[in-house]
DNA sequence: AAGCATTTGTGCCTTCACGCACAAAGTTGA
DNA sequence: TCAACTTTGTGCGTGAAGGCACAAATGCTT
């Protein structure tokens, strides 16, 4: 995870790299809050205003920032634009990207139709699925349309619109499957929701969303808090 | 996050509580995993060959289920249906939770129409929506069918439904307002979809997946990867 | 019965993440 | 110009998480 730290150039700050994970998973947060302010015309914000929207604390939030530069005025706060510049440029969203989807069941149409890609700078290029009943179906994805592949087109379609981050929405049966042919085809960032693990060589970062998972893990707490709620063994063990 | 730590009473092992965060967010994958081995007919797995299939270190999944008790046998390994059976208890899936969805747009069909949940113990009790189109549309959720009911029922509904788990599909405006009522009818555990930071009382455990952050993510490395390959800063300084 | 091979459970060490608290830096007002 | 106030950036201590490596425990073979 974190190899090539070298290069002594001084860059910006931290040499332009060595943000920490937990950092970057926050920053997407801060971009989409400091957007939301913008729109509602503020022009600068405080690290302790930000960091109570953001839902964390404002301490984390000025050392999370400090990794990108110093983007702050003392005794002023944060230029609202500037940082949310700053973050995008950070995030590689100044650039677009390209997005296949593999897999075009229930999930698959609502990631198709979710408006928060497109205005993040990720832009859907093709749509794969195996099932004939799927294939050749037109889909509206708020810029242009586009039509289901079958899935024999995975190469073609993924070098032909020089994608670089692919969503499977398969079943788990086939995810492994799809996946093999995306890293060969020389994909390297994968956000998988199928639930399946997914075993990948090293250099290609795999994402996993897993609503079983986040359920189960709600379960724990709440079973957690009623035992805490009716402590039965102690009294049945008397 | 670690309230509660007291009770001397001696249980399984760690005293039934204390398992670390991490260790809980794995748990869900080393039971699904098993699931697969005990179907496949396996009887016994020895910590190694289930680390593999479950994507993490021997190491690791060993001190993790050492959290739950000593449930294996040295020189063997774990019997693959005594160790799932105690992982579903620890994360409490030997009951049923009800789980009320809000918001049937094209997420909330996508996860009515997920298969995870009914065989982990989830059932969806109730789905709710505020527009006039989707309100009494009748979906089939595995089990029995269910009609969308307008989103003033809400509190009628978590109630006479005693449903413990809250789904958030709606739009980022909604999502807060929803969460508020959620918790005033005594809602405290929530998984939540939109892209919004959710603010609760402490006790109210708030999970969140938010596909635009895990983009993000992944674009912030595949830019660092670019980056890295084609160091055109170091050439056109000299 | 005894030794060998295998695998678990865990103690120790390193790294990472977080929060506190404060010095440095900048603004405002007199 | 100077002092009081505000806010950033960060050094430090604490705790969680992960990995290595090994002793303890079990099954198998001779």
């Amino acid at each position: 995870m974190s190899l090539s730290r070298q290069l002594g150039s001084s860059r910006t700050r931290d040499d332009g790299r060595g943000i920490p994970d937990a950092t970057v998973a926050r920053l997407p947060i801060y971009h989409r809050v400091l957007r939301g302010l913008a729109d509602d015309g503020v022009h600068t914000v405080s690290s302790d205003t930000l960091a109570q929207r953001c839902g964390v604390s404002s301490a984390k939030l000025r050392k999370d920032l400090s990794h990108l530069g110093s983007y702050g005025t003392r005794g002023v706060g944060y230029e609202v634009a500037f940082l949310s510049y700053h973050i995008s440029r950070e995030l590689g969203l100044s650039q677009p990207w390209g997005v296949v989807i593999v897999g075009v069941g229930n999930l698959g149409h609502a990631l198709v139709s979710y408006k928060g890609f497109a205005s993040r700078g990720f832009e859907i290029v093709g749509l794969l699925d195996s099932h004939p009943d799927v294939i050749g179906e037109k889909v509206c994805t708020g810029g242009r349309d586009l039509v289901v592949q079958p899935l024999t087109e995975l190469e073609n379609l993924v070098k032909a619109s020089s994608a670089s981050i692919a969503v499977i929405a398969t079943p788990a049966s086939a995810a492994q499957k799809v996946c093999d042919r995306l890293v060969a085809t020389g994909v390297r960032s994968i956000l998988n929701f199928a639930p399946s693990v997914l075993t990948v060589p090293v250099g290609v970062e795999v994402r996993k969303v897993d609503l079983a998972v986040e359920l189960q893990i709600l379960a724990f707490h709440e079973q957690r808090r009623v035992d805490d709620l009716t402590p039965l063994a102690q009294v049945m063990q008397a």
